[in-house]
DNA sequence: ACGCTTGTTCGGATTCAATTCGGAAAATTT
DNA sequence: AAATTTTCCGAATTGAATCCGAACAAGCGT
């Protein structure tokens, strides 16, 4: 950011242009949005976007800030109630709600999600990577069984990432060749299933 | 394509954009790399460029079309024998020459990977999706114990996707917090013990 | 070999979006 | 209410993408 925003109506200012930058992605995607219309969306003059912006890549990178921010947001609370759960409907309802976040506000996120992974790749993605890990640390330590399981580290990286990446690759495919439904089983019905796997191999030494 | 090129001239000045896109694309990734750029490392004037591609979106999308025609070309001839392995051995065997292919000339396609990953998302892949999942339908048939595995369908989807992503994904991080051994075993182990923990339920039965 | 058609190459001209800049307007401070 | 700081702006600049028409090369029938 080129200079921090200290009075009110500069504040206001730059909350416009992040949220006019989340329209106009919406509308027509990251590379064909011009600063013309971030500026005219956000009701602003195109000079006024680089007042608190470097450059428009700043904007794109401050909302995909938000966006895992507000994930973080969305996930935190659930984790109390996760925990508790047997491990197939855990990763059921962390899924449910992950999409219903993406698909909230005429799928505002689920549109940032696609970009995010794309040019970020790791950089912002990271936080929430994090967060993820702290939920599996908990759920280990809720179900003490669990902790036999060989090379946690490698599988909850598999899960985390793959399991983000077929969820929004399943949720921007206009016709996916199974459900939402069937994916978010098959999610479950894989962790549940090693988990069950690897208990039952370390069990008989 | 604008155009075809008819002549043999024509088919190398073709060919040498392509391999221009792709020095380029690996030197300063897609979004730095400019047409000029693209011609002068092709030997070629700018005008060329647009003799055969709409625009500097449709050189990369030959690319990105090579790139997985490259991938299947590569994938095709190792089936007879994946096949015939048991199934931690197959998944290893095919993550390890995913791997090279991904890393020869100096991560070429790794580059290439990346981007297609982020703008496409599935437009050009979609081919690579389905030699995976024809080369799942073959081991199946080759291993008849393995039919009656339930949600075939889902389970292949999940796998292709998430574990594309997540070698590549590892690939491109500078400081992946597991290495790449940890992530081909572990996604060799989710895939073996889905499928033993699958027959075991199907079995009383 | 020669003229004619078609294919190819090129780089300057054009278009369009990103970014800059200097001054006007609004807010804040003195 | 003058001075100072902050904010806003849009015309001007810059540079990359794309277009275009002239010049050059290849194929081809005679």
């Amino acid at each position: 950011m080129a200079r921090k925003p200290v009075q009110q109506r500069a504040k206001a200012t730059v909350d416009a242009i992040v949220e006019a930058g989340f329209i106009a992605m919406a509308e027509r995607g990251p590379a064909a949005t011009t600063t013309r219309q971030i500026a005219d969306i956000a009701g602003v003059g195109v000079g006024s976007l680089y007042e608190y912006f470097e450059n428009k890549e700043e904007i794109f990178r401050v909302m995909s800030e938000r966006f895992v921010a507000d994930t973080i947001a969305m996930i935190q609370p659930l984790i109390p109630t996760i925990v508790r759960k047997p491990i197939k409907e855990a990763v059921l309802d962390l899924l449910g709600h992950f999409r219903d976040f993406l698909q909230a506000n005429n799928e505002r996120y689920l549109k940032c999600a696609r970009y995010a992974m794309a040019l970020d790749f790791e950089q912002h993605v990271e936080p929430l990577q994090k967060t993820l890990s702290e939920l599996v640390t908990q759920y280990l330590m809720h179900h003490p069984e669990t902790l036999k399981i060989r090379n946690i580290p490698t599988m909850s990286y598999i899960m985390i990432n793959g399991g983000i990446y077929s969820v929004v690759r399943h949720l921007c495919d206009p016709a996916p060749p199974i459900t939402f439904d069937e994916l978010a089983g098959g999610l479950a019905d894989m962790v549940s299933h090693y988990t069950e796997r690897e208990m039952a191999l370390v069990e008989p030494q």
